[in-house]
DNA sequence: TTGCTCCTCACGTCACGTGAGGTGGC
DNA sequence: TTGCTCCTCACGTCACGTGAGGTGGC
């Protein structure tokens, strides 16, 4: 369970959830302790999952995605413009959070110009922000 | 309202529900029709505010920001650690998504080659994806 | 015996979203 | 008059988080 939270990103509350709602399908027990045992299809779906969460789909979106994996081949176009459509979604994603860390990273190093009272190095984070603020 | 939220990326809903909890300081209104008027000073904090939230900053650590804040250069230290903090946290994010994102790009190749049948770029973007897993 | 990891179940929480009903200015 | 954008207020929602109380195997 701690390992496949690890791998995920998902809390272990998080996959108990999405075993609860039907996101992961049936999960194996360990017959003794009740403990899940993930095989290797569900680690599969879980990464596929993690991904898909993290590219913004909600819940419901992961229930199409499931829905349409149930349909194996059939739905190769669906599956594939799913994919599709999260990666461009994700890579602009990416891009805005570049722009958004290059301002931390700017307003990290105006507040130590201050910090150690440099005024040129101020200066010229101030302009770099506004550079970086006409991005957004 | 509209170009704040589009500016900064948070719902209209959102920028309402901050200025409730006092994340925006005052907000000066139009003394007619009492719409928000969006002065310099609350155009910057809410452009930092975006930046925090995307760094996975929660409400509780924006009030800090925002006390800090208050204290001005007195607080030019605190100030420094949290952006610098927060810029890594964020770089480790885009680190990962943008591994995600990859991910994306292959099952999105996968599903082109089933809905094709083409069994070879099938079995190269199985070999890859299992290349991207290892990145998780 | 003592940790450690896992379990279920009920309720709580965080960060907003939504809908009703209404207003000011082109 | 008709859109359009904004407003408040109350309630709803989404996606989990938490805490209580408990179990199996080193």
């Amino acid at each position: 369970m701690q390992e496949m939270s690890r791998r995920s990103g998902f809390s272990e509350a998080t996959l108990r959830y999405y075993e609860r709602i039907g996101l992961l399908g049936p999960v194996d027990r360990d017959p003794g302790s009740g403990h899940r045992q993930f095989g290797a299809a569900t680690v599969d779906r879980v990464d596929a999952l993690a991904c898909l969460r993290s590219s913004g789909m909600g819940v419901e979106g992961m229930r199409r995605y499931v829905a349409l994996l149930g349909q194996g081949d059939e739905a190769a176009t669906e599956l594939r413009e799913l994919f599709e459509g999260q990666s461009e979604h994700l890579a602009a994603e990416v891009e805005r959070l570049r722009v958004r860390h290059e301002y931390l990273t700017l307003k990290a190093r105006l507040w130590q110009a201050r910090e150690h009272g440099d005024p040129d190095t101020e200066a010229a984070s101030i302009l770099r922000l506004k550079e970086v603020l006409r991005r957004f």
